[in-house]
DNA sequence: TCTATCGTTGCCTAAAAAGCAACAGTAAAC
DNA sequence: GTTTACTGTTGCTTTTTAGGCAACGATAGA
């Protein structure tokens, strides 16, 4: 349900993707109706709202403008369905995270799990993705709340919590470097390493901790998720680079160890609680924001 | 232009008006149109937004919360829609003012001929109109800034400025009672008075005046406008009732004269300037309330 | 030079909105 | 009690708008 001009929704959509044919596929129609709204717009508005490049469409500085007013009436308009919901008795409000994967394994069930005692119908959307795509989802409004690592602070991101997270080796109780207590990390890349594929290791810590050490590393096997990953050191294939949440089940039952790095002081990485800095939460998106604060302050001591 | 759905516009003139073929007439629309936008906007919000009453339309709890979104995401269009006339340099902004007649005689005819200096582009909407009618306007949006006489304390209405205004009886030189320095409201009321109308002496100052003294007048001669009222004293028809903004032109030419009441304790009216509690006004809008309050200030001691 | 991709436009079809007239119900006036 | 004047609502019609398809001109990269 949209109150708000259909061509707007093309405009917001062909502004996030920078070329009139991907929004239009996004959209399911056709790139001529996206491309006559956005037209009509400019026409009504009298102001050109994209620059023509060959190869796309990029904001003016009046698409800009509408852009950010178009996300704020989305996200006035979110809020505003979720009071009706409230009135009809059908509260079925919907609660976006977008996510590093790490915490999908523990943290987030665990809270959710807790959360449903007290809010039944409220549903939830999970995005897991790298920092940078999390941010992007909460600045556009596809997601109310973001957690992610290290973020870079942005103007329209508000801060609401930020926990130390340390890295450390995983390994299999067989592995070798079992024996010690901490690690180095040159000893530890001289087992074969398990490490994210390409995609994810750009801008993650591990890549950052690695650039601090001026080492390189070439994975032994890699992988785009932490499932896998996991399980590639659990069968003893080599050593992982994880933080303690992505293995706290596999700790419990002695079927992954997790040995600190000597070079601790640049193996912190932060994790954030973050949302939309112009929008006030929904209450039950406020709520929930409360126990994942709670949640959050709780690793750390079990970091340490 | 609009850049909301057309049915949140119908949406809007129903709940204003309550009733549907009122609003219809306003849109240049077919009722049955306008009623079929309200039923889609029902069923697809899944809350019906009215009560039917056999003599029309009345808002629900669901409907209060959407008119209050629509009208604020009207506001927001009305603000984008300046920031994009600076952008494509046709600054044609418009302040829209619901005042009271007192005041465009002189005051705003005089503020906004020196603001033309820096602006001369924004163009102005005047409407005269009693105290509520004006509030009304400023809490729908139809009006930016609201110039009125003794307002009730509305909370979405932000005060920004209120000052005294004197009220006292108006004259031809050539009248009996010119020949006091200051008249009592029952002297006056033995000479043939003029008075504004039934619809405009309704919450006037005048009638608090003269339920304060346990009076009663009847007119003389009763007129609905200032203009008219000025011209019947001039003619030395009778006593007018004003304050001395009314008739400041006409007091330099020794046209009217102005003589206090006795009961100068109960004659004091407050002028405020007033405009909506939930905006951020426009630039030009907030210069032209300086210039305005700066106006009213100047105002007060001349009226001791 | 060829290819791929971009935005744009004319032509046609499908869908949505508006207009008109009539209906059923209630409130006030007579 | 009857009439009159409102109200919202609903088929049926026409008009308007949006969407889909195919083709065009232009530009960047292989």
């Amino acid at each position: 349900m949209h109150l708000l001009l259909p061509g707007l929704r093309y405009f917001e959509e062909v502004a996030r993707q920078g070329s009139l044919r991907r929004a239009a596929e996004r959209l399911h129609v056709a790139a001529s109706a996206v491309n006559r709204q956005i037209l009509k717009l400019e026409d009504e508005l009298g102001v050109p709202l994209f620059e023509r490049l060959p190869r796309g469409l990029r904001l003016s500085p009046a698409g800009e403008l509408l852009l950010e007013q178009v996300r704020q009436w989305q996200r006035d308009e979110r809020g505003l369905q979720e009071e009706l919901g409230e009135i009809r008795g059908s509260g079925c409000a919907e609660v976006r995270i977008a996510s590093v994967e790490s915490l999908t394994d523990q943290l987030l069930p665990g809270v959710l799990a807790e959360f449903r005692h007290d809010f039944p119908r409220v549903r939830f959307v999970i995005t897991t993705g790298m920092t940078d795509a999390i941010l992007e989802r909460v600045v556009t409004g596809e997601a109310d709340i973001g957690l992610c690592i290290n973020p870079s602070t942005l103007p329209k991101i508000r801060m609401i919590e930020q926990v130390e997270l340390e890295f450390g080796a995983v390994m299999a109780p067989e592995h070798p470097l079992a024996a010690q207590t901490s690690v180095s990390l040159s000893a530890c890349l001289a087992y074969p390493a398990i490490l994210p594929d390409s995609e994810m290791f750009h801008g993650s810590t591990l890549q950052q901790v690695l650039a601090c050490a001026d080492l390189e590393a070439a994975p032994y096997v890699a992988c785009n998720r932490i499932l896998g990953i996991k399980s590639m050191a659990r069968a003893g294939l080599g050593v992982a680079f994880l933080n303690r949440l992505d293995i706290a089940r596999e700790l419990v039952h002695g079927e992954l160890l997790f040995r600190p790095l000597r070079e601790h002081d640049i193996a912190k990485a932060r994790l954030s609680l973050c949302a939309h800095g112009d929008r006030d939460l929904p209450l039950a998106t406020a709520v929930l924001v409360e126990r994942l604060r709670e949640a959050m302050r709780a690793i750390e001591p079990s970091g340490r």
